[in-house]
RNA sequence: GGCCCCGUAGCUUAAUGGAUAGAGCAUCUGACUACGGAUCAGAAGGUUGCAGGUUCGACUCUUGCCGGGGUCACCA
């Protein structure tokens, strides 16, 4: 039983005892004692002055005195107002540590056969255009929840649902097909994603020409964009693709399997996969059935033109239409459609869709339109919604070819860690493999822990001009003090120390080793919070308050030199432990931890 | 205009309703012939957008206002 819980149950039975009252469990109070004062565990004892109806002070002694003598970890225990500091006994802390060595998995508990099964949606990409640092932030987003959740003993189930047709992707096919000159990734060495996404900046640029052009002749704006010839095209395509005409698949085909293999690259290259990938040219008209029964049960009506919608009045929002009048589905239609597919594939005890902000009212009205035509699992969806990143000059558009490209950015910021690198020149004796493996892992580290110790629901600025920073609260300061940390055990291991694993302390310790071992017991809970409230941030402030905690330490204390052998051993061990948990925190940010940088 | 999100130091940001609002960057000062200076110590920088309310206690909850963003398509 942890020392919280045990604290919490005696505290009940101290209230019982000096005051003839039982009170709820939850109404106790703990948090860790705040630096600048003594001890370890705080009890906030305002609550209980009501009960006792004495001082808090008064109470909060009271409280302390009968801890102090029924639970044989409180070693003693001072008031400051009313907070009650309990000060844990060292031999406390040091099996605490011994148990931290010995656990394999530390903080992370691994699903069983009954565990809920979440399925995380992420990424959900268009095929025509490369993706950009919006997406990436999507991607690290939900790359680290599913970690996240698992970690959390969760089944998870990551999937991707590519948006792989409609007027837009035939955009950039009527681009290539007008003005391509048979340009391929073959043939020009462009990487398939930047391929398309060049034509679909080429389309819009031709296509605002020509509304131009005919405005000149006096048409007007709007009859100028419905008649511009490229936007004709493109809509003739997209007709001809629904009909399935041969030469049009194949087209489209051709040029989503680019995209792919550019996709592929850069999903590698941030290290973030999937258990599933849906389609939407293979799920788009899914929903119609279910819009079409709804109606049918009279949850849904039609207007005369034969178009079928929803009424959200009651819901305090507006009308939402499900079936366009020539019958063909929308954009809510599919996701209906979708959301029962998934079901059932998969025994889903939890839906997850990682999308951004922009799209929070189409999600709320379909967890209701779900839940209208009787799905349970339809108020339960839960939309992970994340702020948008901005450039100085505003939103990133890809038509306007105005986004920080992601692999661009990626390339650039390895760019920048191998220059530092090799500067400071730690790897000698790294093959050039090793080295360049060294950068990228640091490069994708600053980028990383940038966008993820970030509040989700924050819009954030970029700026392209100021590189991402590689000291302070950082990835790379992480990972240096990983990197340090397995430096000083080669070390100890070159000089033949060896790490008696099973701490045993005839002294007592220093106060920094104690609060990292305090830091150190507190990993499964933060790994706990950010499950529940879905917050990678969570971990990347945990795990730099920890780091931070260890640097201090390293300066203060000598670790190899310490001739006391119980000292030095001890050192060692909360090392080997503070590194251990910094490895696991960082791999629930989907971030790897170097050797040596 | 309705609804949703955000507003904390020059910038990026942290804080289950709890103690003197905690960091990093940038600025200034200091620390490597001890284990890695991508580090550490220190200085300076705050009326937590504004005004009320609830509470023993509010950055946190609540009401109104101000500022920024999003959304309210027979686009996805």
């Amino acid at each position: 039983m942890s020392i919280e819980l045990i604290i919490r149950e005696q505290i009940v039975e101290a209230i019982e005892k000096c005051y003839q009252q039982k009170i709820e469990p939850s109404l106790v109070q703990l948090q860790n004692t705040r630096k600048e004062f003594d001890g370890d565990i705080t009890i906030v004892v305002f609550p209980f002055v009501r009960i006792s109806k004495k001082s808090p002070e008064q109470t909060a002694s009271e409280i302390g005195d009968y801890l102090q003598q029924n639970v044989t970890e409180v070693s003693s225990y001072n008031v400051v107002k009313g907070f009650l500091n309990l000060v844990i006994s060292a031999d406390y802390w040091i099996s605490i540590l011994n148990s931290v060595t010995s656990s394999e998995k530390y903080g992370i508990t691994e699903a069983t056969e009954s565990s809920k099964l979440v399925m995380v949606e992420y990424s959900s990409p268009n095929t025509n255009k490369p993706l950009h640092l919006g997406h990436i932030r999507n991607n690290l987003l939900g790359f680290s929840l599913g970690e996240i959740l698992k970690a959390n003993g969760n089944k998870v189930v990551k999937t991707n649902i590519v948006n792989d047709r409609g007027i837009h992707i035939c955009k950039s096919m009527y681009a290539w097909k007008m003005w391509g000159n048979g340009q391929t990734p073959e043939n020009t060495g462009i990487k398939g994603d930047h391929l398309v996404g060049k034509y679909y900046v080429k389309f819009d640029q031709e296509y605002k020409q020509e509304i131009a052009t005919l405005i000149e002749q006096g048409e007007t704006k709007e009859n100028a964009e419905q008649n511009a010839p490229s936007m004709q095209g493109a809509r003739e395509m997209l007709l001809k693709w629904e009909a399935k005409d041969p030469e049009t698949i194949q087209l489209w085909e051709t040029m989503n399997s680019w995209v792919y293999a550019g996709f592929d690259v850069t999903y590698k290259e941030l290290g973030v996969d999937f258990d599933k990938i849906y389609y939407e040219s293979e799920t788009y008209l899914y929903g119609k059935d279910e819009v079409l029964r709804g109606l049918a049960e009279g949850v849904f009506y039609q207007k005369e033109d034969s178009s079928i919608w929803a009424d959200l009045t009651a819901e305090g929002l507006d009308q939402k239409i499900l079936l366009r009048s020539d019958g063909t589905s929308v954009y809510m239609t599919q996701d209906i459609g979708t959301a029962k597919e998934r079901y059932q594939d998969y025994p889903i005890d939890k839906m997850i869709y990682v999308v951004g902000n922009e799209q929070n009212y189409h999600f709320q009205v379909l967890s209701i339109l779900l839940d209208k035509l009787g799905f349970e699992f339809g108020k339960g969806l839960h939309h992970f919604s994340y702020g948008m990143v901005e450039l100085p000059q505003g939103k990133m558009k890809s038509r306007e070819g105005t986004v920080v490209d992601a692999d661009d950015l990626v390339a650039g910021m390895i760019e920048v860690s191998k220059k530092t690198s090799e500067e400071l020149g730690k790897l000698e004796g790294y093959t050039p493999e090793q080295a360049a493996e060294t950068y990228r892992m640091i490069a994708l580290g600053a980028l990383k822990y940038f966008i993820l110790k970030v509040d989700p629901k924050k819009n954030m600025l970029f700026n392209p001009e100021e590189s991402i920073d590689f000291n302070g609260n950082t990835g790379p300061f992480i990972q240096y003090t990983y990197a340090r940390i397995r430096s000083i055990l080669r070390k100890a291991a070159d000089r033949k120390i060896e790490l008696n694993h099973t701490v045993v302390m005839n002294s007592v310790p220093g106060t920094k080793e104690l609060q990292l071992i305090k830091l150190v017991s507190q990993f499964p809970v933060a790994v706990k919070e950010a499950g529940e409230s879905y917050s990678p941030a969570l971990i990347a402030n945990y795990v730099y308050e920890l780091v931070k905690e260890f640097n201090q330490f390293y300066h203060e204390a000598p670790i190899l030199i310490e001739e006391n052998e119980e000292i030095r051993n001890l050192r060692l061990v909360i090392a080997e432990n503070v590194g251990k948990v910094i490895k696991t925190g960082m791999k629930l940010l989907g971030i790897d931890v170097p050797e040596r940088m």
